[in-house]
DNA sequence: CTCCTAAGTCATCGATCGGTGACTTAGACC
DNA sequence: GGTCTAAGTCACCGATCGATGACTTAGGAG
């Protein structure tokens, strides 16, 4: 037998292939069943364990969206750092695409709507508005900075521009500080190497 | 009664309300009989008239998305334009959000990708792609000024960032200029009044 | 080995969906 | 008014979905 009977092991097995499933077909392209057999078991379990789908969704993607870059180094280093997560990491897990680019996929749920806010502003433009700090609209120039890096995501991965889709980091890597000096109004040095 | 037997009126009524439904509640989160209701119809028309939900759903986004700007003016006034219209132009037609912006709900079929795609590419891209002209990178740039244009959208009506989505269009003037600027490396002057 | 609890299964319900084909009716034309 | 065509309707199919409750079985404790 594949696996004995624990509840956290397989609880967990079903988190996981339900954020895979979400990630990738959104909220309405995935059903229970699809999870449910990807791990190997029945159906009725899901429900047992959380709820409802609805439950699914929500504990699955809970546990999966908080990669969020610590400002452990200087706060100049945060819009690369946060570009190569957000657009650069391996996100193979979630099927290529960053698991909040994915969760637009599935808004029109309000309850993904709020997540979504929630987990942009605390995860992302917390960190990126030390970079805003000494200007009058701090929040704004924060927000049209991060609405810059979540919109190359989107382009790069849901809609597969021509330029945007192949470019490197290293590509990027100039108008990153040009842009991020336009906004922050002081220069952001750029690492030369990830 | 309401509507006299008028093939073409119906037609077009049908395509009307399918195009607020896809928009606003997804391609999934749509069914026949909900747009046929909304016409007073009955479902089995659609079918008749559209061949398929996926042919109303072709039909509805390819008849609704090309309000695209003439580059009739100065190039420089260009970024302000779409902003405006990508952002800040009257789509409550649309519930509320540029058809772009709400087609990202319906990603995930591969077709909607591609008309994404060719759509933001010859919509948009290409007449931005005016600004960059002389930059050795023009393209790249071009791409990098819609992903910044495409993410404000986002953050404004599918995510509800707490600044950006009460910002003004004056608000946002100021710093649409700085980031042309820096991405097109020219002075790009932002008319004062729309 | 026995028993008992919890992990997991089975059968099934009710609703909804996209889609089809036979049918009905409105309305222009003679 | 009668008739013929096309606009629109009705009844229904097969599949799938979320969800429920009764059931079975694994496996440690005694």
């Amino acid at each position: 037998m594949a696996h004995k009977r624990d509840r956290e092991a397989t609880r967990a097995r079903l988190l996981e292939c339900a954020r895979l499933r979400f990630a990738r077909d959104g909220y309405d392209g995935t059903s229970v069943r699809d999870v449910a057999g990807d791990v190997g078991v029945d159906p009725a379990l899901v429900f047992r364990y959380f709820g409802s789908k609805s439950g699914l969704f929500t504990q699955a993607m809970a546990g999966s969206s908080a990669p969020v870059v610590l400002p452990d180094g200087p706060v100049e280093e945060l819009p690369a750092k946060l570009l190569h997560q957000l657009v650069f990491e391996d996100w193979s897990e979630y099927a290529g695409e960053h698991p909040l680019v994915a969760m637009l996929r599935s808004a029109g749920h309000e309850d993904t709507k709020d997540r979504l806010r929630q987990q942009i502003c605390e995860g992302y433009l917390d960190v990126l508005s030390q970079l805003a700090e000494g200007n009058e609209d701090k929040n704004l120039r924060t927000e049209l900075f991060g609405a810059w890096l979540l919109g190359i995501g989107i382009l790069r991965t849901a809609v597969g521009t021509p330029t945007l889709s192949k470019a490197t980091e290293e590509d990027l890597r100039p108008h990153l500080a040009a842009v991020a000096e336009a906004l922050f109004g002081r220069p952001v040095p750029v690492p030369k190497n990830g």
